[in-house]
RNA sequence: GCCGGGAUGGCGGAACUGGCAGACGCAGCGGACUUAAAAUCCGCAGCUGUUAAAAGCGGCGUGGGGGUUCGAGUCCCCCUCUCGGCACCA
């Protein structure tokens, strides 16, 4: 029998030192589920500041991938720092949750697009909860329940109120086969993804536009002051946006032909155009049937031309060969009154400027190549003014580049010859406008962002027709147009909500007639653009949000996510907050001061996916080494800016990191929960334990420094894995009765350091270390431990003696040394001797704490 | 084509404003504990020459070539490869 007991007794000490990351977990994961309120911000705290964390909310996909994992163990690393220093945080999370895989899951599997995403919702949230991560779920947003997207519909009033929302007439991608629109996503290599064989064709149809290019300007200027921004994301919006100046030039339709036709034309470089040698026109430019009247050849080979560019779009052809066909007709030059030739070619995009360019081939590759293929003349008019080389008689070989610079020499070109180039840009524009054929002007490349979709899991566009009134918009009050349920929405063609009569019939309510539903959906991108407005009053009915809660959290302080969301998203989201701040709702003009963007996790070489087979899933990661770890690793890795290639063995490795930390606090945390033992004055301190408190301050130095700079979380945790090594080579003196006081100290501190990035361990340990410990970490606020610069400086410094650079040896000065103790140690120091045998000492530079270097000859 | 990252041991990566390259971790090797293994603990470890071996002492090393500097992974010029974004934008 008292065998028995023994085993019993010795196998429980065993597993007391053992670290199990399944039982510390799930106990801890219980315990928060049992307080829900844990982790919830303070509606308003006139005390404490605030600080808004956000992580990009997911795509209920069905289950977390590891670049979720990724992304919200920095958020939350941060949150929890943040929360540890005092701050009011915000941390909430929600669902993207409208889109195509639920169609198409819902057509595979036979099951209700509501029913698969809010079952994967319930999967992903409780695999969250599982990971630890500390979101104020009180304030959840799910964007295909009613009472979000209602709001949707709101703002689409609002937007259309203002103007800010239009129909016109646009081309969509449309599969004959499937008799439907495909997503852009689902055109592959030019072709249906569900019909390999079958060419996607472009079809028009009338779509709801919103005005993002009112704010073009604004959006572009506010970039400069986005300076908590990553510059590849201002890069990219810059570019995405693509403002340029220029003019636009009226070129009459030559009149022996024809009355008093124009093609206005636009041009970054009218400084140019005298070089002009033809039109060349956008196969869709509206002027081309007028010009080429009825010629059923010409015409069919303008049409060649629209398909060879729908088909180049949608196969991401760039700099295809380059086809044209000449209408016929001529055009003057408003310059020179030269009669040059119009033609319609395949690279003029009717989408920029208008649709028609004046053709330059001596100064444009595009149109060097064209010239040079169709035999239209070329004429340099510009030349580098140092070569000081007239052209030669014959046409060039190539085209003149770069001829933008400051001595820029303008010849051929009328009474403009001899100007630089951005002078004559000047003068030419000023005399185009002065004689009326022309004006500056500034383009984008921004476009108005098309938001209709044929398809049924989305937000109803909250529109009506009317035979008598024609376009109505549902009055609020009648918000929101509830989504139909159990629509077909298998591929028959058109929009699925226009198959339910019961949607589609209504009544008008300017003149109570008969009215039709518009019955196409919003893009998913609105959901997007505004949901973490949302979070600060989720729950409200009447209203999106509440301007003061509003103002209270806003802007965000940290923005966390993928940069694949470096430009759609984030433009939809900034246009929305300046359009929502004209509204009067809100008072900031952007929506993050600072933006995080974390590279891809990759494996193997390559982006994780099935198709590759080198997914590695979270719940596996979970179930074999805990979430500690597996967040751990996630953070430990590389730093959060760069790719991370996902290696199980790094896991392991964190793993043995946490279990070494688990014992050394266990064994040691009786001691440390007595009372602690007086402190001793610190010179009578042994060396051993003087250098594990320095160690101690300079580890907390170290990580709060990541936190507050650059997020290398890699090297914080390395910091605090050196930690944990030196407590192991220190164990013996640092258990003494005699330095309890540090022991203690030590283990308090290493727990709260663990709290940010190992949230389950660090409330473990910290319940056996502390006597008031049974709540946790989390029950705490203000706790960040705080480190005492004396305390992290070295007593004595070891230098690197270098003689003209190389390393020949190191002296060991105590700290504060005077730099003539310092020189005269090397001098003395026998190694350097040697190396300074028959040399003449030059110089010596003594770095401060660093390094000395003998400069000999 | 344009714009922006990146290239460091066998591997993931450190090195903040120029100052001991390779912290920390993985894999590896050696040792302790164990009947044994796992687990754990301790130690070694860039390449290379000299050497029986080691210590020691030296040489070479951050994609390649030049430069600036007492000193360069870090700054400047040129080049190669690679990843990402945009792409016939006039």
């Amino acid at each position: 029998m008292s065998d028995t007991v023994n085993i019993t007794a010795n196998q429980s000490d065993q597993r007391e030192q053992r670290y199990e990351p399944q039982r510390i977990e799930e106990k801890w994961h219980a315990r928060w589920e049992a307080s829900p309120d844990l982790y919830a911000a303070e509606p308003h705290d006139s005390k404490r500041k605030k600080y808004y964390v956000l992580e990009m909310l997911p795509y209920p996909s069905g289950a977390l991938h590891m670049g979720h994992v990724r992304n919200y163990s920095i958020g939350d690393a941060l949150a929890r720092y943040m929360w540890m220093n005092g701050y009011n945080v915000l941390h909430p999370m929600g669902w993207d949750a409208f889109g195509l895989p639920a169609e198409n899951a819902a057509i595979k599997n036979n099951v209700p697009p509501r029913q698969w995403t809010l079952s994967n919702i319930a999967h992903m949230k409780a695999q969250m909860k599982r990971l630890g991560f500390a979101y104020d779920w009180s304030r959840e947003v799910t964007t295909c329940l009613p009472d979000y997207y209602k709001w949707n519909q709101w703002f689409f009033l609002k937007l259309y109120e203002k103007g800010l929302a239009y129909r016109k007439s646009s081309k969509v991608n449309w599969c004959p086969e499937c008799a439907t629109v495909l997503a852009n996503e689902q055109v592959v290599d030019g072709c249906c993804w569900r019909h390999e064989e079958t060419q996607v064709e472009q079809r028009e149809l009338e779509q709801w536009f919103v005005r993002t290019t009112r704010y073009s300007e604004e959006l572009l200027a506010g970039l400069d002051k986005l300076e908590g921004w990553p510059e590849k994301v201002r890069t990219m919006q810059r570019n995405w946006i693509g403002r340029s100046e220029g003019a636009l030039v009226d070129f009459a339709v030559d009149a022996s032909v024809s009355g008093k036709e124009k093609i206005t034309v636009f041009t970054t470089r009218i400084d140019t155009i005298y070089g002009a040698t033809s039109i060349q026109l956008a196969p869709e430019h509206p002027m081309v049937s007028e010009l080429i009247g009825n010629d059923p050849h010409l015409l069919s080979r303008v049409e060649d031309l629209t398909r060879e560019q729908a088909r180049a779009k949608a196969e991401g052809d760039a700099n295809i060969d380059k086809h044209g066909v000449f209408t016929g007709r001529y055009a003057v030059n408003p310059f020179n009154q030269e009669k040059i030739p119009i033609w319609v070619a395949s690279y003029i995009l009717m989408g920029y400027g208008t649709g028609a360019i004046m053709s330059v081939p001596a100064h444009d590759d595009r149109d060097f190549e064209f010239a040079k293929k169709y035999d239209i003349a070329i004429r340099v008019v510009i030349l580098p003014r140092r070569t000081l080389e007239p052209p030669g008689p014959g046409e060039p070989e190539e085209p003149v580049l770069p001829y933008t610079e400051k001595d820029s020499l303008l010849i051929n070109s009328g009474e403009f010859t001899e100007l630089s180039n951005q002078e004559a840009i000047e003068k030419m524009s000023a005399y185009a406008e002065a004689h009326g054929f022309g004006k500056r002007t500034v383009t984008y490349r921004l476009k108005d962002w098309g938001i209709s979709r044929q398809r049924y899991w989305g937000t109803p566009i909250p529109m009506l027709y009317c035979a008598g009134c024609g376009v109505v918009p549902v009055p609020e009050k009648d918000l929101p147009v509830l989504l139909p349920e159990n629509v077909d929405i298998t591929l028959q063609g058109g929009s699925p909500l226009g198959r339910v009569p019961e949607f589609v019939n209504a009544t008008c309510p300017k003149c109570g007639g008969a009215a039709r539903r518009e019955t196409d959906t919003m893009d998913t991108f609105v959901d997007s653009s505004w949901y973490f407005y949302r979070y600060t009053n989720a729950k409200l009915t009447d209203r999106p949000l509440d301007t003061p809660t509003v103002d209270y959290w806003f802007p965000i302080d940290q923005y966390i996510g993928g940069v694949e969301h470096a430009i759609l998203h984030l433009i939809y989201s900034r246009f929305w907050t300046k359009f929502m701040r004209d509204l009067g709702i809100i008072h900031n003009d952007e929506p993050a001061t600072r933006l995080f963007t974390q590279g891809m996790v990759i494996k193997d070489g390559a982006k994780m996916s099935k198709s590759k087979g080198n997914v590695v899933s979270p719940d596996d990661m979970v179930a074999q080494f805990g979430a500690d770890s597996t967040r751990l690793y996630a953070l430990f890795a590389t730093s959060p800016d760069r790719e991370l290639d996902w290696q199980e063995a790094g896991v392991e490795g964190v793993h043995r990191f946490l279990g070494r930390a688990y014992r050394f606090v266990m064994r040691n945390a009786a001691v440390s929960r007595d009372s602690a033992s007086a402190q001793p004055a610190r010179e009578a301190l042994p060396p051993k334990i003087k250098a594990i408190e320095r160690k101690l301050h300079q580890t907390i130095k170290r990580v709060t420094e990541d936190f507050q700079g650059r997020w290398h979380f890699n090297t914080s945790v390395a910091a605090i894995m050196e930690f944990v090594n030196e407590l192991y080579g220190a164990e013996e003196e640092l258990t003494n009765e005699k330095y309890k006081w540090l022991l203690a100290d030590v283990l308090r501190n290493l727990a709260l350091l663990l709290a940010p990035f190992a949230p389950f361990l660090a409330n473990e340990l910290w319940e056996a270390i502390t006597p008031e410990g049974s709540g946790g970490i989390d029950l705490l606020r203000h706790r960040w431990p705080e480190f005492d610069p004396a305390l992290t400086k070295e007593d004595e410094i070891t230098y690197a003696v270098q003689v003209n650079g190389k390393l020949r040896g190191h002296v060991v000065v105590p700290a504060e040394s005077p730099e003539e103790t310092v020189r005269e140690s090397v001098l003395a120091d026998e190694k350097v001797k040697a190396a300074l045998e028959g040399k003449q000492v030059v110089k010596i530079i003594v770095i401060a704490g660093k390094l000395v270097n003998v400069v000999v000859k």
